[in-house]
DNA sequence: CCATTCCATTAAAACGTGTTAGCGGAATTT
DNA sequence: AAATTCCGCTAACACGTTTTAATGGAATGG
């Protein structure tokens, strides 16, 4: 009961299991009509190919892996959100790993993935050791690096240029007449945070300034909205307020700018604000931000595109490493102020 | 090359196969010296079970399949992280699925799943149709619905009492004395939008009101933000704005809020305003929103526990249909006018 | 000391599919 | 008409694991 086979197919259709085989996988071997006859048992009796068994005999599988590190945040739903829509159309199923930024939490899902044979791993790691993943390449599995740069030319990686987006957003406050930044960002050990803070001190060398008198960096613990409002009450405390802040992360302005207008501070006007990852709730929040904008989807698409490349073309196939460009959007936060 | 497997771990531990085997899934009928040996091999060749060969042989995988109607919605993604938390706590590797809203894309979602004989699945339906999910469970796919109830005693289902969130929103806005209420929602197809409706007419009922004076009811194609920005300027386009709108959806909410402010409407002094589902972004938007909380993640949580227990104990197992109560939240929107 | 029980281990048979080599017959060429 | 090529199909094995029944040896009881 329950699972119908691919013999019972055969049986049904008057041909061997072998012809039901090719009639699925090579449709071109077999004869139109008998073709015809397979198809229409396969509706009869409901069947549906056994894909373990199908992934043992052929060696690998239909399933991509995909590790994020942090499911809650918009710009990686976004992310996932191109990953899913690409592999699906590809017949690919979508094996989905959150990894909260634990390295443990990293490997286990690692793990799991690599048990399941999956054709492909997608993930944003969250340490920068690159010799990591050649256990998964031994074994088969490729690998594309999402929003993280490969260090070596045989890895495929899709990112957004963080340097050029911290020095976008810095520049455009310079531009607009702030000489005294803060740069919020999180932990220094995450590479995106480390990037755009170089691209905040670069932008500010470019102006011909000293960044020791211009640019404070405070780095949060988290990057969440809730991280942003406590930075707000802490510089409120310190009785001194930036110009500007230049925030690594949307949530992270979200929160502070919140924590800046309970307290009666104006923005832009006292406090000018710019985030980073415009994602969808800057343009409706109480002083419309102005932010750093990344093709995420587009990521998610390209980066699935590659990985399926990789695998199907595994001799043609030339790694590649590419990065997109940001884009400043403008809006209130960072508006003239009346 | 590559591939390792249980008889070469065997050979290299000096028993047989069916001895790792064991070693993996029953330690206890191996004697601890020889399942040292093994665990010592596994690790010195690096080791990984393969999963498709032992889902074919054992009848069963360590794989759920989630499909939900919107990854882009900040109530799935909770949803999700909860599903994925769990899960993986307990060995499980989740499937993920974005049906966006198509019965199409949901229908080819589960026979992806079908093929990769997922354990079970979480599934948010597109649709009413109960018997659509009895091919599945032929086959020996446990099922449970998520934010939908279960039409059927044998049947797990998950839900947040809809009607009731309505009721409680609508029931807020008449106690602050609102009496030209607008209910803002999505396609009417939708259940959940349904439920709310149907909530916010038993307010008004429940006051003594005539739902035909007090409530006008307004569905948008979408529930974007977009779809809320454009139902802001119809309102104004109509000249006539209610005193309160109460929204089936946070993106909805805000985007309308954003329609309303920029055209100079006051929040709450002219129209005041609810959403729906709590999302992280309602505290940080321009008036602060007032809205109905879900408890998402722990749906997430809780649905994932019941498949799981209906797959694992399938004789013990009770089916349960649990629907959680949602909270009002009071904010700025629906303050006092000042 | 023999019979019994118990324990740790093994050999071998599945699970459902993909693939390879080979087979018979029809179509084509000599 | 015989020889060759081609086409559509089949038989049978392999993939890596789990599981069942069987095995041998140690421990226990009479």
């Amino acid at each position: 009961m329950g699972t119908v086979t691919i013999k019972e197919v055969a049986q049904r259709a008057g041909v061997s299991p072998g012809t039901v085989s090719n009639a699925l996988n090579r449709p071109e071997l077999v004869a139109p009509a008998t073709r015809e006859r397979v198809e229409e048992a396969i509706r009869e009796l409901g069947f549906v190919r056994h894909g373990s068994a199908s992934t043992l005999r052929a060696g690998h599988s239909r399933t991509i892996g995909l590790s994020v590190m942090d499911i809650g945040n918009p710009f990686f739903t976004d992310v996932a959100a191109g990953v899913e829509e690409t592999a699906s159309a590809l017949g690919y199923a979508v094996i989905l790993g959150n990894s909260a930024g634990s390295l443990e939490k990293e490997e286990r899902n690692l793990h799991v993935l690599a048990e399941q044979r999956v054709r492909g791993v997608l993930i944003t790691p969250s340490d920068d050791d690159p010799a990591r993943f050649d256990r998964l390449r031994e074994r088969g599995i490729s690998v594309v690096l999402v929003d993280h740069p490969a260090h070596r030319p045989d890895q495929c990686s899709v990112t957004v240029n963080g340097e050029g987006g911290g020095q976008m957003a810095t520049s455009h406050l310079l531009e607009r007449g702030s000489r005294r930044i803060c740069h919020l960002t999180g932990p220094l050990t995450i590479r995106q945070c480390r990037e755009r803070a170089t691209g905040a001190r670069r932008a500010v060398l470019a102006a011909g300034l000293d960044p020791a008198d211009v640019l404070e960096v405070v780095a949060m613990p988290a990057m969440t909205a809730r991280a942003g409002q406590v930075a707000a009450e802490r510089m409120l405390a310190a009785g001194r307020l930036p110009e500007a802040v230049f925030c690594a992360n949307d949530l992270l302005a979200l929160g502070l700018l919140r924590g800046l207008l309970l307290a009666g501070v104006r923005v832009p006007g006292d406090v000018a604000l710019i985030g980073y990852d415009d994602i969808d709730f800057t343009a409706a929040s109480a002083v419309s931000l102005s932010s750093i904008r990344q093709p995420a989807h587009r990521l998610g698409q390209i980066a699935t595109e590659l990985l399926l490349d990789e695998c199907d073309n595994p001799d043609t196939h030339a790694h590649r490493q590419i990065m997109f460009q940001p884009e400043l959007v403008v809006r209130e936060s960072t508006g003239s102020p009346r």
